[in-house]
DNA sequence: TGTTATCATTTAGCGACGCTAAACATGTAT
DNA sequence: ATACATGTTTAGCGTCGCTAAATGATAACA
């Protein structure tokens, strides 16, 4: 954006813009409950349609089991999500939004949406067409191109090893 | 999420992939004792080439004052930064990294570049370049229209003048 | 069968961010 | 001198992210 960015990475602005996005976003939707971390996983869950294991929403969101059980707790407090026991395992815990939870979703996405209108309007359709590309580019990237369930990327990195903690004493 | 990703506006995907990002580059810096939050604003000064005010800082990176005093209070005691009371004014501080603190940033800088273009790297020229121009675009979407060329050419750091946005009580 | 390993989730507790309210210091104007 | 404004800091809250370790349930195997 300035003069010295431009002997900046992609990787670096893209780090700031991250940074400077969330910053602007977070304020939309905590107005209304919802935490950046609380939106993204109750998104997991309400655009994925069906029930998702608490374990594979954390490997979803790329996060921690204990972090995804604290969001869980918070957000089933609050009547958004629901916790069910399988019925074969008692080890796993199913979850899915409730309507409630779901309607709040879409409430603070049509603000998130509103709250970046005015800056996307002024951009050229091919501006935006590049945007929505970009994202595309980016999901895959970041997540490893797939869906909810199957393996984690792994390129460069440690893949997130996922669901749990094991590492037992 | 990814199944039903066609429903999602931009922003909210845009949002996602934020949050995703930063979480990816967050073991990254934090390998180096660099959070998010202090590379970001550690940025500021390094690019920034000189020193500014810590009100000024907060309002380069669009959060509060006291977020910015913790977080140089931080980088002090690490030596990445040096704190000067302004000689005539004060009430002002004038904040600056010391050599130390840039070769810090650099070094994360580097580490992180490393480690988000292995995954850029897979990606075809044409998505390389769809990913670059998009995050201009969104440099300047998320400046709020402080236009780049706009202010003063010879001014430049990363999120310096930023919009005047918020601002505390 | 028991014993032991493994797996899914939760509990406990730490460090960091972000915020607001309010306290301090200045500095400025009346 | 009094009053108000400005820049920074102190206090304290809620949330996120993590690891280590506890709990409960299933799988494997002697």
């Amino acid at each position: 954006m300035q003069l010295s960015d431009v002997n900046r990475s992609i990787a670096d602005r893209l780090h700031s813009a991250a940074i400077k996005l969330l910053r602007r976003l977070r304020r939309e939707d905590e107005a209304m409950g919802l935490t950046a971390a609380r939106a993204s996983a109750l998104s997991v869950l309400v655009f994925g349609g069906r029930p998702i294991t608490l374990g594979a929403l954390a490997q979803a969101e790329q996060v921690s089991a204990p972090t995804v059980t604290r969001l869980i707790v918070g957000m089933e407090r609050d009547g958004l999500v629901r916790r069910e026991p399988d019925a074969k395992d008692g080890r796993v815990v199913w979850l899915h939004a409730t309507p409630k939870g779901a309607k709040l979703l879409h409430a603070g996405r049509r603000r998130r949406v509103a709250a970046l209108e005015a800056d996307l309007a002024s951009l050229a359709p091919a501006e935006r067409h590049t945007l929505a590309d970009a994202v595309s580019i980016l999901e895959r990237v970041l997540q490893g191109g797939d869906a909810i369930g199957s393996k984690t990327a792994g390129k460069g990195s440690k893949g997130t090893t996922s669901t749990g903690t094991r590492r037992t004493a």
